[in-house]
DNA sequence: CTGACTGCAAACGTTTTGCACGGTA
DNA sequence: TACCGTGCAAAACGTTTGCAGTCAG
């Protein structure tokens, strides 16, 4: 289990209940909105406030501990920050799963056109998942 | 210029004024949220009402006439429906600039790893761009 | 002429804020 | 103990909706 205390305390947050809390539970869920991960909380910690929980992943996001993703036709996602990924949006059952991949080439395929310093990507592929497939 | 009427008769939408100044000032600002967007109709269109605004984009984004681009860290923006391409997002101006890049590599290597059925794809990469690299 | 569209204002849901209290380091 | 973080309630914000009047086809 991810050390989360020793992560907030690198970033000068204070290790709070509700904080490892949140933080716990994004770990569990993967991808979750702000709605089903605040029901998720407040069994842990019933007293948790909306507001405490939107100040927090706004804080956790500009300290990149957690990212926010944001999904045509669903409301913003948050994940934990991992090595970069990218996410496969089922449009069937709203699923989304990620796929650690070499993206080199394409990266290197805009340099050779563009003079623009890459620092970062966002990729998601939308289609259906394998579990949708095999209801039809 | 796009002949917005044929485009919005074809789709079942009456070509009224507002919706085609829309369009026109979405072809020239590429990329541009809801207020900016806003602030250049009434220009053409002072009674316009942000009300229709919203009625509109929504029902053209449903149309697919136009295209909602969510980029983390900016609001919602829109652009008008063109081939398939990237975004290069400048974390310095939040300029967006569209690049046209053959995919296949990427999604024949996610199509090796996962039975996935991948209808469409969304990619941006975000760094600095060339007239802010040249500003340092 | 008629149904689709618009403008206005009010309603709605989501996110942020001010303040007094509480808990971490 | 100092100050960051929390809970509550209210405010602010963005977006949607109901309705009566207007306009494109």
């Amino acid at each position: 289990m991810t050390d989360f205390k020793t992560i907030l305390q690198h970033k000068d947050l204070k290790a709070t209940h509700q904080r490892l809390v949140i933080l716990e539970e994004l770990e569990k869920a993967k991808h979750i909105d702000i709605d089903k991960l605040y029901n998720l909380v407040i069994s842990s910690c019933p007293t948790l406030s909306k507001a405490t929980l939107y100040r927090n992943l706004n804080e956790l996001v500009s300290k990149d501990i957690i990212t926010e993703v944001k999904v045509a036709n669903q409301k913003n996602m948050y994940e934990t920050t991992k090595l970069p990924h990218i996410h496969l949006i089922c449009k069937k059952c709203g699923s989304i799963e990620d796929e650690v991949i070499d993206t080199t080439f394409l990266l290197n395929e805009v340099s050779k056109h563009r003079n623009f310093q890459i620092e970062a990507s966002s990729i998601s592929l939308s289609g259906i998942c394998e579990k949708c497939l095999t209801k039809v």
